[in-house]
DNA sequence: ACGAGGATGCTCT
DNA sequence: GAGCATCCTCGTG
């Protein structure tokens, strides 16, 4: 096991985030290897909106109040950071930064390399497509659990592998997937064209065309009023 | 192919 | 009580 070390994830979640790209996500289960290639990723930062620990720190004194969810952030890094979303889901992060500092990166997506049968178990499933191209999906296909909250990640079961090849995609970067705040931030990175990344919209891009739809539905209702109003039909 | 809607439980913006 | 760092299923083309 060569795991990244510590000091991998003693940076900016910024830096983390991109250099994760092509690393392998291994979780060693019953002595059986099941792995990923990470190819999509998000940085969460201590002044980030989005960031779950964003308002834990008092501007005036400087403390960290810590909650129950949000004390591993600001722990030691390189370790788990694992959270329920919508009541279903549990999503995989990594912690960065110093102790006291807070920030972490989000796996959102793998290319299945290793124990794809058992991946395939995990989740329910007899195809191979869409095993892990979301951050819900590889925790499931992996076999993540909850309990691995706070774990330290450079030392396994669950690890991360350094890249031991050029990857051979181009680096993109767009703001985040399915948030309300921070939206327009550019902090997610992901390999471009890779059949493998999410099919989700970078929350920016979702949320202007949210808008532009709602401002078509009302200039279709107004042009029906007006029709109606000179009393063209129904 | 896409879009809408529902499931579901924890945290607190 | 509202609001989620999501995913799946079921409608329409």
């Amino acid at each position: 096991m060569r795991a990244l070390p510590q000091a991998f994830f003693e940076r900016s979640a910024l830096e983390v985030a991109p250099a994760l790209l092509g690393a392998t996500l291994v979780h060693e289960v019953n002595g059986m290897r099941r792995a990923g290639r990470i190819v999509e990723t998000e940085a969460y930062l201590p002044d980030d909106p989005a960031f779950h620990g964003w308002n834990a720190v008092d501007p005036t004194s400087g403390m960290i109040r810590l909650t129950g969810r949000t004390a591993p952030l600001f722990g030691p890094p390189g370790v788990a950071y694992i959270y329920l979303v919508y009541g279903m889901y549990w999503l995989f992060n990594i912690v960065t930064e110093r102790p006291g500092t807070g920030g972490c990166v989000l796996i959102r997506a793998l290319e299945p390399l290793e124990g794809l049968s058992a991946m395939m178990e995990a989740r329910g499933t007899s195809r191979v497509r869409a095993l892990c191209n979301g951050p819900g999906k590889l925790v499931q296909a992996l076999g993540i659990r909850p309990e691995q909250q706070g774990t330290d990640i450079t030392l396994g079961p669950l690890f991360v592998e350094p890249a031991d090849a050029k990857a051979g995609y181009e680096v993109g970067c767009s703001s985040r997937i399915g948030l309300t705040r921070g939206i327009a931030l550019p902090y997610r990175f992901y390999f471009d064209g890779h059949p493998d990344v999410s099919p989700g919209i970078p929350s920016d891009i979702a949320v202007a065309r949210r808008q532009s739809k709602l401002a078509r539905g009302v200039r279709a209702l107004d042009a029906q009023k007006h029709r109606r109003g000179r009393g063209d039909g129904v």
